[in-house]
DNA sequence: TATGAATGAGCTTTCATTCAT
DNA sequence: TATGAATGAAAGCTCATTCAT
């Protein structure tokens, strides 16, 4: 029952938002009555940090995996972990897109849970741009910071357009972005 | 007044969400009553929208002017359009995250009045790579469409942290993403 | 509207009691909707306050006419102060119920603004007693405190079982306690 | 368990009245489920029912003990049927607190139940004071059952405001009110 | 003797909106 | 141009109670 209230709450929440989703919306399509769902959460609100914990967990979890694998370059750990990001996306559409959407509902102390986490999935990728600038493979003039921004911006941005129907599967839209942030655009080296 | 509340709305639902903002709320900050905000808007959705048009109006404005300049080379006009839509969220910080987070809050109309102007944003940055690609200044395997989604996250993302007390200033992040998008983060080119 | 609705609680809490007073039962009695309620009163409990702040603040004017009263002699004074306690009963009765049993269900703040009026009416009949014993009109042999609470629990009791329709009056209510307060029961003086 | 049920509920409902506190609270507080609580009773108010008559029950049996004591005269009966109220709040505050404030939350039948055994409280009282009057120790020109319910006005105040760990015992209290009603205040007799 | 899942009715409160003035 | 009174629907949540196990 817990189960199906969080994956009924996923859908609406991701259909209709987490505000315009009601409980009745939920236990009517569960076809239980409210005091149900109250019996296995506390609030509305507790669904969502279910929820965004879950995905955030997960996402930590293989990022660690990555990280410790001692036979990846620095340049096959960016690779790996944009990959990451971009195709947990992909199976998870729904709960990504409340994950980002919707982060602002949770309580300020399931914030103050939730915010380290998502700092050290940032953390992670600046770090192995730093590490990959003092190996001598990233460019030394690099802000790491701002390119870690930018590099979690256009992966994070896919869960506003990403349609796994579509033309372009996420394996490809990752390789399209490492390619890119790796090697630039431009025919030209050091152009500007 | 019609102007007051549409930026007393602006500042509060950037602080506390649309859905969140109720009109007493806005009337009250106004010092004014419900009946007021009525003579001057149908709808909260009606105020919401205006900040939207508002706001991506004076975007595809500035996109226009950029792009019928015949001065600038490819990658210059792809530099300004980056460095528009980032310099944008700068100085209209609250109008921007509102832009962003509350898209979907408009009403189906309206939305189908937002969406093609979103589009020509996209379309317009998508044009200038493949005619870059065509005239040899991109590269020639490039996937214009996915590339300009990884440009345009990079971009929109920046809404989501960036301070304009912080030591970068927006000038600088659009010149370091310009940088990577050009000119890629590795020392050896394709790498990969 | 707001006077109406503060005499339906009275007369609603009275015979229902506050917490099984619903807002409905109030609204529905007035042939009005919930709306309107929540137009004139932040909450159910801002009405309770009002109720008790009208009461008490009529009983607090009322003492402070008896005690700056100068023609008036220890003894009488007392006496007026439980005249008055019991005659405001009377007339008043459903607001003293109200008065006495829902004290508990004010709020925090509130509570802090009604108990130190509560306390200035124990306050000046200990006064009175106190000022008597000097003066040598009551026994010098009092504890003046305990005295008082057992005045009041006299005079406050009265909001229980008082029948205006019964066969003795207010008034001789008070007479009788008085009676006692000042002269005892016994026939033979310090019997015990 | 029954008992703890008790035991608990009297705290509880003590602390936070009756309607206040929930079936969870209590089980909760106690570490048990809902279901064992309704294996024992079949409502709260039937919890709130064996509070009442437990405590009045022993008030009623304490009461029969002193009036068949044929040792006492009618002033030593009447002083320690008010030390019996009294001293009997201080050791039992919790019950007694409950007993005098949620009164009317029992149900109708209970309501009818409880009654005549208050009424059987206040009638001793008054037969004390009736028969003092004929034997000539009370003053003969007395209104018995106005005087009564001023006595048991005092005694039960108590409960609001006595502190077993205040300066004046319940000893005390009860000694001081008999005083009072015995003799009154008055330095002169029959002053009014 | 005790559990845990489920119910369904009810609660206070909020809110966008309307409309006569 | 602006007000203030009123509406009605809905929301999140609580709770006493039931019952199969």
């Amino acid at each position: 029952m817990k189960e199906e209230i969080i994956k009924t709450s996923i859908q609406l929440f991701e259909q209709q938002g987490f505000i315009e989703t009601s409980i009745r919306d939920i236990v009517q399509t569960l076809g239980v009555t409210k005091g149900t769902f109250y019996y296995y959460f506390n609030s509305k609100e507790q669904v969502l940090m279910t929820i965004h914990s879950s995905y955030i967990d997960n996402v930590l979890e293989q990022q660690k995996a990555i990280l410790k694998n001692k036979n990846l370059s620095h340049v096959e750990k960016l690779h790996q972990l944009i990959d990451m990001l971009i195709t947990n996306i992909s199976p998870r559409g729904q709960s990504a897109r409340v994950f980002f959407r919707e982060f602002r509902h949770l309580s300020e102390s399931h914030l103050n849970e939730v915010r380290p986490k998502r700092d050290e999935i940032r953390n992670a990728i600046e770090k192995v741009i730093i590490d990959g600038m003092q190996a001598g493979v990233f460019r030394s003039n690099l802000q790491p910071d701002i390119i870690t921004l930018g590099i979690l911006g256009a992966c994070n941005w896919t869960y506003q357009w990403f349609n796994p129907e579509g033309k372009t599967s996420d394996k490809e839209v990752a390789s399209i972005y490492v390619d890119m942030i790796l090697n630039g655009i431009s025919t030209e080296q050091n152009k500007e």
